[in-house]
DNA sequence: ACATTATATAGCTATATTGTTATATACATA
DNA sequence: TATGTATATAACAATATAGCTATATAATGT
């Protein structure tokens, strides 16, 4: 029950949800979901820890930067294998994601100092 | 985006998980379901009202009764669809779930008055 | 009509969650 | 070494959630 819920209510929540479907298109340092979201940093920071303690994300560093992906089955469990093969359709037409989905293709690292 | 926070965010809690999988097994009433939990009726009230709104369940009155049974697939949206038939494949191991399964089968409404 | 039973709603309290700011840590480079 | 950038953690405030008790509503039976 504790790895459900776990995955459960961190797919249960707005802003994760609009983190994992950007994550859908490429994989996204700290800065630049920050950026997007315009929400704090450490915001940013601790909805994704969420995330990767729900085995929906994982993250590798690369030099100053924290690159997050969407965790690869094999590294999922079962709760949120389901959850991300269904988020791949979930969420389409919504306005509030596309929005988002548009700055993500022009966001980079280079532009988060200033934003 | 209102729809999928409204099923994840019912799914997401113990209580609430533990209602679906009992529901799995057969139809019950307000009371039924208090007298397994071992909680406030308000508070099962309340937690139907929840999955109800998230067309996870449905309910129909029989007189003095409301039972609440899953909702059928007809009956669902896209994302209480997609949990509804994960659900019955999740949480089988669960020791607090199985206890629970186990009340359900020996429980009636004739008894709740009593408890 | 009255009493009883089942369920729903209102209002309260305790806890959980999400946002914030301030600060610590890690890396990169001048 | 000193400085700046990216990320994480700590501490706090505001809001949401889940439990409770008390009460309202609805159906049943005497």
């Amino acid at each position: 029950m504790r790895a459900y819920l776990k995955v459960m209510k961190a797919a249960a929540d707005g802003t994760r949800a609009k983190i994992l479907k950007m994550l859908e298109h490429r994989d996204l340092c700290v800065c630049e979901m920050q950026s997007v979201l315009r929400i704090s940093q450490p915001s940013v920071s601790r909805h994704l820890r969420l995330l990767e303690e729900a085995d929906l994300v994982r993250s590798e560093k690369d030099g100053m930067w924290t690159n997050f992906r969407l965790a690869r089955p094999e590294e999922c469990n079962p709760y949120s294998r389901v959850i991300l093969e269904h988020l791949r359709n979930w969420l389409q037409d919504d306005p509030s994601v596309n929005t988002l989905l548009k700055q993500v293709k022009t966001v980079d690292r280079a532009s988060c100092a200033k934003a």
